[in-house]
RNA sequence: GCGCUCGUAGCUCAACGGAUAGAGCAUCUGACUACGGAUCAGAAGGUUGGGGGUUCGAAUCCCUCCGAGCGCGCCA
């Protein structure tokens, strides 16, 4: 990869290995962009410290060993012990050629591709989607993205709840309205109101209850009409999920679904080889796990429960389920979790267990990417004025409302507004969930989403749509500028620089599930290019070698902004 | 009570143990008949909740206090 932070780590390791040995080879020779040069290595003082030396005298020796001539125009130690180091800018000029050049802009395929399963999203079946929701799904949709953009094998899990008791209610409710009734319908469209009116019957009469509570063991037991029934409920609810998903642009499918009845004759043989290793006993009648350094109320200590008392298996079962699955079938090297913060808890003693059990014996490595909770203006949980919590669609359908006010005074015919509006307002929301850390909380907040200046999907949006306009105003392809690219200006510099650093914003965000990192990076790289624009004119460049260039360093700056977007899955309209 | 997460500019958020803690919004000051002004440049704004400690170096690691959110046996 071109990104300079790479190309340097690896020159400061083979100098660290000449000069001071070869276990040296792999030591983080901490690179950091620097106020004084473009990057400095810090290696050197940590080093010393172990070394028991001076970290100048370690640092000038570091120096003596670097071979950078080619990269570098300047290496020079500076301060206690830092190496600052200077990029030619012949070097830069040729790599964002060559990233312009390469389909791939510079990322290559991971020399050694992981298998990750990734659970995400995962809503309740015959319930419509919430607020809560948008965060997994988005995160998890962008790292999904990514990871299989760098190469990896991505298996995405939408551990969606399709198994618990208010399924008895539902199906009981379904028997009632009758099948392919309008009210049954509504399970499809509005799955609210169905289960609304299934809630109510079951708070309201006792005889209902009775039916729906029988209606669970039965579901449970696997009989056979249940089932169908059941099937029945899940088909209405796929469509739902088909809908929304589609709507905001998530890549789940439908052969995505991994949901909890799918682990269902598992349940058994988990708690019997739990139960025989050892891991599990019964306390107070049910199936436990009880795991060292977990204590909670009066210093008791925290149980995983794993067989209700009454033989019922609840969640925490199936999750189990759910890890030995991925780990011992799908040979997982790392599975993803992208799931609430509250639930730290419940999956770290989740993990724990299936390590005591050996199913993570073969390097599958489970990661918890906790999410926040997103917050009203009131610091609370958000929610509706009367005190629901918001519809995941009415959310939707509010940010394309609000998209098209912002648009309002452009001059589309009503198709291409419609459409724009839904780019927008679609990808404002999206943004706004990836561009703070994960698992923070944060305010939702509709005008700073919206907002056509800062760190926002429009605003990203506005600076693509403007480098296009620049190549249609000059009669061109984008993919006809090809250089060369002469760096001449520092705007034109610092873009470059910008441009190569693609890759590690993109390795970032696979490592720690961190979208926010990349939304960063593309902010950068768009700030760079407003820069450039204004300083460095492109079509009235002063000569064609430098029109050329600007225009080469237009085309590759606006692939990586559509690249880059589109890992995280914002939509980059041509015009708005 | 125990545990987890967190406390950074007026507001919303960044900062991979490194040199002078950065952005955006809001505020103030400038620029230009403009390759889409839905712009750019600049200023001001901080004892990183308080106090100790480790380190050549701490927003970051450790201890303590204050404050907030969440979780702690048969819901998911």
């Amino acid at each position: 990869m071109p990104d300079p932070q790479l190309v340097l780590a690896g020159r400061l390791q083979a100098a660290l290995a000449a000069a001071f040995g070869p276990e040296h080879a792999n030591d983080d020779p901490v690179i950091r962009p620097s106020q004084f040069a473009d990057y400095q290595a810090n290696v050197a003082l940590p080093l010393a410290k172990r070394l028991g030396r001076r970290p100048r005298d370690v640092a000038s020796e570091l120096a003596a060993r670097l071979d950078v001539a080619d990269v570098c125009e300047k290496a020079e130690v500076s301060g206690p012990g830092f190496i600052n180091l200077t990029l030619r800018d012949t070097w830069i000029a040729a790599e964002t050629a060559a990233v312009l050049a390469d389909e791939r802009l510079g990322v290559p395929p991971a020399e050694q591709p992981l298998t990750m399963p990734v659970d995400y999203s995962a809503p309740t079946l015959a319930k419509e989607m919430h607020v809560g929701h948008l965060r997994t799904t988005v995160v998890g949709d962008a790292f999904v993205r990514t990871a299989e953009f760098r190469g990896h094998t991505v298996i995405r899990q939408n551990h969606v709840g399709d198994w618990g008791t208010q399924f008895g209610m539902l199906i009981e409710h379904l028997l009632d309205v009758g099948e392919g009734s309008a009210d049954a319908e509504r399970a499809k469209t509005e799955p609210n109101i169905f289960y609304r009116a299934a809630r109510a019957k079951y708070d309201a009469d006792p005889a209902f209850a009775e039916r729906s509570r029988r209606r669970v063991v039965l579901l449970q037991g696997g009989d056979r009409d249940t089932l169908r029934l059941w099937q029945e409920l899940v088909e209405l609810s796929k469509s739902y999920l088909e809908r929304i998903y589609r709507r905001l642009g998530v890549t789940l499918t439908e052969p995505d679904l991994a949901g909890e009845s799918m682990y269902n004759e598992m349940l058994g043989d988990v708690c019997d080889e739990l139960e025989r290793k050892g891991i599990a006993t019964v306390s107070e009648g049910a199936l436990c796990v009880f795991l060292d350094g977990f204590t909670g109320r009066e210093g008791r200590p925290v149980p995983l429960i794993i067989r209700k008392s009454d033989g019922g298996y609840g969640y925490a079962t199936t999750d189990l389920a759910a890890i030995r699955y991925r780990a011992l079938t799908l040979h997982a090297d790392r599975i993803i979790y992208v799931v609430g913060a509250p639930q730290a808890l419940h999956l770290r003693m989740v993990f724990e267990t299936a390590r005591l059990a050996g199913w993570l014996d073969g390097g599958a490595e489970p990661f918890h990417a906790a999410i926040g909770n997103v917050l009203g203006a009131d610091g609370k949980i958000l929610r509706t004025r009367s005190g629901e919590t918001v519809r995941l669609e009415a959310l939707v359908d509010e940010a394309v409302e609000r998209a098209e006010k912002v648009i309002a005074d452009r001059d589309y015919d009503a198709a291409a507004r419609k459409e724009i509006a839904r780019a927008v307002g679609i990808g404002a929301m999206k943004y706004a969930d990836l561009s703070v850390a994960r698992d923070s909380e944060y305010v939702f907040d509709w005008d700073r989403m919206l907002a056509l200046q800062g760190n926002t999907g429009p605003y990203l949006q506005y600076a693509v749509a403007r480098i296009r306009s620049i190549f249609r105003r000059a009669g061109l392809d984008a993919a006809g500028a090809t250089g060369p690219i002469v760096i001449g200006q520092p705007a034109e510099r610092a873009l470059a620089l910008r441009v190569l650093g693609f890759g590690g914003a993109i390795d970032a965000l696979i490592e720690e599930v961190t979208p926010h990192k990349l939304c960063a990076y593309i902010y950068a790289l768009a700030d760079a290019f407003t820069t450039f624009y204004e300083t460095c004119p492109v079509l009235r460049a002063p000569d064609e070698a430098t029109r050329a260039s600007r225009l080469a360093l237009c085309a590759v700056t606006l692939r990586t902004l559509v690249a880059g977007l589109g890992l995280l899955g914002v939509p980059t309209p041509e015009r708005m």
